[in-house]
DNA sequence: TATATATTTCTCAGTACTGAGACTGTTGGT
DNA sequence: ACCAACAGTCTCAGTACTGAGAAATATATA
């Protein structure tokens, strides 16, 4: 986590440097890159505070997001808790391995398909999902509360379609056709 | 990056496991985590992208966001780019060696106050951005077209907002008082 | 002045991953 | 049945950081 994450609300009115340069953008441009890091801060404010949170019982984000789809969905293939949570085939190996180490998670063979495990909850694992989750749910719901319920909404709705279309198959710029 | 970023469009209509749990939300909270989790995603989506681009020209999105600061506002104390990119102290020092020692930035130091340094952009990292930057804001508007240019403005309003406020002193839940 | 506290950068050991490739098992074509 | 191509997981070396603490300098208080 940053060691500061705040605006630079009093600093830096600096006069603009000589060496600064002007940027020129079109307008679709300028909103685009405006949006990506205006976005990238916000994820990364709210990341530092649910991050904290799990800490808290010893969780990384990576890990807390497995044992909340396990136990919102279930045992679960690697493969799929790998797309849902976004990490490489490593890392998917890598904290399960870490959350079996725990006693949280256990892998399961899958008799359909042998090359394939799955990932599902141990009681114990059950148990501290059970309880920490409405902790942190609260604690987003207090994160949130830059926006009423109703401009999260918007918010959510507009943010699934950024993510859709970007998870898509937007073409490299660069590719031909 | 992600092996694979694709969401569950055909997967996944497995039937509710036995081993799933409901959760009790109240809809503040249903909203709030929910956009978290939307907002990560399309989060994650976009910075694949991102990131893929500056990598062809051997950068990490934390090496280009410092290249960019200081091409647009000119030569700035380490604290200064360390705020805004957000990154740890031992990270923004780990970071400009690794650009000084491609070449593309320098220190220099404060006559005002010696304990502190500036980072500033070589002539050869002034060229590199000069060059590769309108590339990268051609393909984040490219990526960002799931949304429509006025969609953009909302969504970077409410994104803002939303960053504001979890950056600034949203006390812990846990705190008293 | 002396002392304490704060701020800025740097060091370095440690952590959480990534990504390429190996291994095992499945599927479809012949 | 065989073979090629593919899919799911695992291994492991490497990478990009984090965070606690140290060193140097600055600022405030008595």
């Amino acid at each position: 986590m940053a060691t500061s994450a705040r605006p630079d609300s009093v600093a830096s009115k600096t006069p603009p440097s000589p060496e600064a340069h002007a940027v020129r953008l079109d307008e679709a441009g300028a909103v685009a890159l405006r949006l990506w890091v205006i976005m990238s801060r916000a994820h990364a404010a709210i990341a530092a505070h649910a991050s904290a949170d799990v800490a808290r019982h010893g969780l990384t984000l990576a890990e807390f997001g497995i044992l909340e789809a396990l136990y919102h969905r279930g045992p679960m293939l690697l493969g799929e808790v790998q797309r849902r949570i976004l990490v490489s085939s490593g890392g998917i190996t890598f904290l399960v391995d870490r959350l079996t180490a725990k006693g949280l998670v256990e892998r399961r063979t899958c008799e359909e398909d042998r090359r394939a495990r799955y990932a599902a909850l141990t009681p114990l694992g059950t148990e501290l999902v059970a309880r920490i989750f409405p902790e942190h749910a609260a604690l987003l719901t207090h994160v949130m509360e830059g926006l009423t319920v109703e401009e999260q909404s918007t918010a959510a709705d507009l943010m699934r379609a950024l993510g859709l279309h970007a998870a898509g198959d937007v073409h490299s710029i660069h590719d031909v056709r």
